[in-house]
DNA sequence: GATGAATGAGACTTCATTCAT
DNA sequence: TATGAATGAAGTCTCATTCAT
């Protein structure tokens, strides 16, 4: 699902391990390992601890995933899903401004993608592209592409309103991606990205690049609707 | 292109074995690690073939440098921190607009760090920052600080002349930033960023993203100077 | 001889490898390291080596210690420091006079740690104390204050009975200790402390010391009890 | 010479190293090598430390010593030499008793032996025994054996005299060299082999075990001359 | 002779992966 | 199927020793 559960804790405490069924242990591991890629990276995280966070035995991991990297493309493959042809859905049947559905899209991103675990996994293919090639063709054709395309639609509408001045779409999607990729690798890169003293509250980060964009875009007052 | 080509092999005549060289052997270490590091990683570059690229041994690069971890400051402090004092002095020198001084950071912030090596070394510390806090201390004072601080200077520029509209600069600087550390992650995620078919042409995509964030914070036209 | 034989080779039958003996190998690893750090010392003695000769990979020794600092300590708790309980025992029961209790108490010091390979750990830790400042703190708490905790209350108990004169202590128990740590490193020091051509008998040299040591220390004949 | 010379500072600070004739080279080393081994042992003491404190460089020091091993051996050989000749004399000389003798005799050792950097050779000849017999035969050849014969001569006097009582002296010399040993080992071991909060004043310990042993080799009351 | 840059054999420790049970 | 004991290849860094200058 794309809407990422937040992760329960690993095991049952009233429920002895036995009882837990077999088929559900991919599961278990996927879910433990998504957690610690996410938290500590790939090279970083140790294939006994997924083990022991999914209340399994190191041996037990690699009668499921045959090396650490395969477990790897599978969290990413697992946690990948559409939240898209729901947006997508919501773009047709958007009423307000252009505008306004800016500031809605970007908002709507940070509740259900950027906020939630699905962000680490985001961070975690942008910075492991170059391992794996194959992850990376999957994610964007997955990922990025509907993200992608998305925007693209939702700056045609407004230049065909003529609320938005007209763009190459080509670039000018970028404008509406890099603040919200920005904001995901910030969120995952312990402070990296942000000046010492100032925590920025993701909401505000939104609105106000949401703000700056949409002015960036407009048309001249007296050309718009 | 944008990814610099690796520096050539040092060129190893015949069997210039044990050949003495104190003045050149920082550099060339450093040039080795700086390609390394780009290429694979902090963790996943080893020590020692840092040093047979450099053409010496594993112990002559303990002899010019304490550690990995100051071998990579040292890389970092090469390639990056030495542009801003530069940057600062030109920032005080400009004479044009506002506009035209963002344009041009834009502009000079791609030729001379995003297209070149250096942009690896961001993207990595983004990657890896999780696993070494040190690092990422240090590239965040050294690099990232001095960067938001001119950034926050050009954009205040621009508000006390009555060109940019009032904006909370804590926020503000990021849609400067963003489209160059997106830009940056792009260029080191294989393609991951970009649209298939459509292959972006970075000087485009600098000059676009400016002429939005310009138009996005630019003054109501009848209160501009 | 006084250094205890070193134990014979682990006896590989046939190729038996990768066997599960979870029970045996912390006391083989015990085993194996005791010979190797008294043969050879602290510094000088290589995990793989302890590994190898208890029949194991360098892997499991890490398995079972922490650290070799672990693994040495661990060596001196299993040899060492587990005599004094025992002894602290035996002293509140011993029954006879006090010089009785000082010949019987460094008989049993020869017989259950200066005559056993135990001895080497001392003379070890004498000779690299300077080098593993750890692990000469951990030596003192754990082997030499019980011991001169115990070799005060004896003299205490003989002065409290009036059987040995009044001595300041401080300084006193040394006259116990010095003859035991000087048989010790006399017995590791190659021959170093002794007359060519006379060969000590460990028995009658502690016989003879704790003669002179009580004489030294009886009370006037008239005084006492 | 016997009674070593505190070492002085490496170098003349007015004199220009370029003046040092190079004559005196192997004992400038030789100096500073028998701080250091005394200072942090065989194993921890690194050549180039030994040459930097000898005001030379690295090289320099293996020009004059075939190896690190050769240097430990030459330093032992040039620092061992006769304050026995002028102690025998002593002995042959002396009107006291013979316990007052053997106070004077401890007293002495620790003076000239056991308070200077001789006694850091003792104990290095000890923890590296087993590493260097040839030293340790030199060594035992040297000094361990005119030691004993002292003691064993001062002894003889007193049980000659009847002030002593009869010894089996091949093992009563223990207790007098015993003392002597252990403080040296004890002034070497960083604390190893004292009481935790009680500082130990060498010569208050002297005096003390000089008694013990005294009393308890003085001959009955009645049988003294 | 003297220098000090360069070498490279190791040392300890980690951890992905295997496999006997 | 599941376990977890066992493995051993890697990795960073040190330092005695060499040798070009």
């Amino acid at each position: 699902m794309f809407t990422a559960p937040s992760s329960p804790k690993p095991a049952q405490p009233a429920t002895p391990k036995r009882e837990r069924r077999k088929e559900a242990r991919p599961g278990e591991l996927l879910n433990a390992a998504m957690d610690l890629f996410v938290e500590k990276g790939f090279a970083a995280t140790r294939a006994e601890e997924v083990a022991v966070r999914a209340g399994v035995s190191k041996g037990t991991l690699f009668l499921y995933f045959q090396s650490k990297e395969e477990l790897f493309k599978a969290v990413v493959r697992e946690n990948i899903s559409g939240v898209f042809p729901k947006w997508n859905a919501e773009f047709e049947a958007f009423q307000g401004s252009s505008a306004e559905m800016l500031h809605y899209a970007m908002q709507q991103w940070w509740e259900h993608l950027g906020a939630t675990r699905a962000s680490g996994i985001t961070k975690l293919v942008m910075a492991e592209a170059h391992n794996f090639p194959e992850i990376t063709a999957f994610f964007q054709q997955e990922v990025m592409l509907p993200g992608h395309t998305l925007i693209r639609r939702i700056l045609q509408r407004g230049i065909d309103a003529g609320e938005f001045r007209p763009m190459n779409l080509d670039y000018a999607i970028y404008a509406v991606l890099a603040p919200m990729v920005f904001l995901n690798m910030s969120c995952h890169s312990e402070g990296l990205c942000q000046s010492p003293g100032f925590t920025l509250v993701p909401e505000d980060y939104i609105s106000s690049q949401a703000d700056i964009i949409v002015h960036g875009m407009l048309a001249p007052p007296g050309t718009r609707p």
